[in-house]
RNA sequence: GUGGGUGUAGCUCAGUUGGUUAGAGCUCCAGAUUGUGGAUCUGGCUGUCGCCGGUUCGAGUCCGGUCAUCCACCCCA
């Protein structure tokens, strides 16, 4: 005997995962959803590196997300890092290429980003976002294009619980800027994101804490954040507080536009709200925000944010490129529809099986596979002879939805039995060439 | 990066004040059932008790470290 091979053990890394079938059929079919509505609304697809050289992505949306790219010094000692999204490789494309592009300019892009942060429920280091965008128009439409565009794309994917929450930068800055504390909007807007955490009193002691305000500006402050009721409530209250304020009222003017807008388009009422709160997001938002969230898992954050950017490309190139637009977390959203057990457990994308009954019709067996993926049904023929009831359980445990069978008998009847596997209901002799549209009128549409 | 919880079979977990060969259910495999799968019965496989070290006559059990994972902070998709 010879000494045992020292095994290497299959791991990943932290917060890097593997998807095994059942859940990347519903990831593959959840790409194809935002592909099919992005493309509905004219957003073109496009594609960039993973790599980009460190100093594209470094110092664009923050401190924190600095510290999060990944960065490394390639074989030929270049400062590289991965891309920690996908706006800022689309902001570094467009200011290279919009020459050709022309404005305004729409895309679509999918694809893999990555994160060194700590790991959590629905957050790891690398995951798929599916961003769209509008760049080169400061319209308000855009915006409101995009609202449109996240409540499709959330129905879609079959949901039809959640709610998009917007908000307008512009709004927030106003109001700092008529309160005098505009010096000080990021530590104000990140102690009264904590409102439902630490409560009022922990607001205020925040903000007196980390900015020096007066307590009667906090206060004031605080009073129309905790503004409650309906949209039309909400709006009404910041135009009599601060509609004064010029960049205010053009921020409740476009937010006010947005939902009036939204809802002559068909959006059901109550799924877009207006709400002070959505104060965070990247440095580069200058206007609209958006954040969405599943009512039944408001815990795992966002599964699709967005927002309008100003001066985005304002790094790379002097040409002004406004934009606005948002980004599915493909993966956060996966790992919530698994935990709410929305996923259906397939793991064959081919709904037709069927039975290897001898090893000496594999042909036959072979050829009935072929005209049904001819007519557009996937079909797996079982590579082993093995006992029907091997082969049922096989199929029942993949998904397969239809099986066929067909032994000696059959064939010397030229008939087929198909068997709808979940039904368990067995409908037997059907001649060979009627096989393909009897199992198309089994299937769902 | 900070603080806390958890780590025993493929999965969910039990394991009594540290004591000898570490258990259950489910799953999986085979058979009862050589033209038909969710039930039942019979038999069977599976563990460096996350890893490293320490205390001890003796550690799954206690201590330290480390890794992983979950939660909170932070930030975000």
């Amino acid at each position: 005997m010879s000494d045992p091979v020292k095994l290497i053990e299959p791991r990943t890394l932290k917060g890097f995962r593997d998807y095994l079938p059942e859940l990347m059929i519903p990831r593959e079919w959840m790409l194809e959803q935002a592909r099919r509505v992005y493309r509905s609304y004219g957003f073109a697809p496009i594609d960039t590196p993973a790599l980009e050289y460190a100093e594209i992505l470094l110092g664009k949306g923050g401190e924190e997300s600095d510290k999060q790219i990944y960065r490394f010094r390639d074989s030929g000692d270049r400062d590289i890092a991965l891309r920690f999204d996908l706006t800022i490789p689309f902001a570094r494309f467009a200011a290279q290429y919009i020459g050709e592009l022309g404005t305004p300019f729409k895309r679509y892009h999918m694809g893999p980003v990555w994160r060194g942060e700590n790991i959590q429920r629905g957050r790891y280091r690398e995951f798929w976002q599916c961003d769209f965008d509008t760049i080169g128009t400061t319209s308000n439409a855009a915006d409101i294009e995009v609202s449109l565009v996240i409540h499709d794309l959330m129905r879609g994917l079959n949901l039809d619980r959640f709610v998009i929450h917007v908000n307008n930068r512009l709004v927030l800055n106003g109001l700092l800027e008529e309160l005098g504390l505009a010096g000080h909007t990021a530590p104000l807007l990140r102690a009264l994101d904590k409102l439902p955490k630490i409560g009022r009193d922990g607001v205020l002691a925040e903000m007196a804490a980390n900015t020096g305000v007066a307590a009667a500006q906090a206060d004031r402050l605080l009073a129309l954040a905790q503004t409650s009721g309906s949209n039309q409530d909400i709006l009404a209250r910041l135009k009599s507080d601060f509609g004064t304020n010029p960049k205010a009222a053009d921020g409740i003017r476009r937010l006010e536009e947005l939902l009036a807008a939204a809802t002559k388009a068909g959006i059901p009422d109550g799924m877009i709200v207006l709400d002070l709160s959505i104060a965070r997001g990247l440095d580069y938002y200058t206007g609209t925000v958006y954040e969405t969230f599943l009512t039944d898992m408001p815990k795992i954050g966002s599964v699709c944010s967005g927002g309008r950017y100003d001066n985005l490309a304002g790094l790379y190139t002097k040409q002004h490129l406004p934009g606005v637009g948002a980004s599915l977390g493909l993966d956060r959203l996966l790992a919530a529809l698994e935990e709410l057990k929305l996923l259906k457990g397939t793991a064959t994308p081919a709904p037709v099986f069927i039975v290897q009954f001898t090893a000496e019709r594999i042909g036959d067996y072979q050829r009935m596979a072929r005209v049904l993926r001819a007519a557009g049904i996937g079909a797996e023929v079982f590579p082993d002879a093995k006992k029907l009831g091997q082969q049922f359980q096989y199929a029942e445990k993949r998904g397969h939805k239809i099986a066929l069978i067909a032994g000696p008998d059959d064939f010397a009847a030229g008939t087929w039995n198909v068997k709808d596997l979940a039904k368990r209901e067995e409908k037997k002799g059907v001649p060979d060439a009627e096989v393909a549209a009897f199992v198309r009128s089994l299937l769902p549409v």
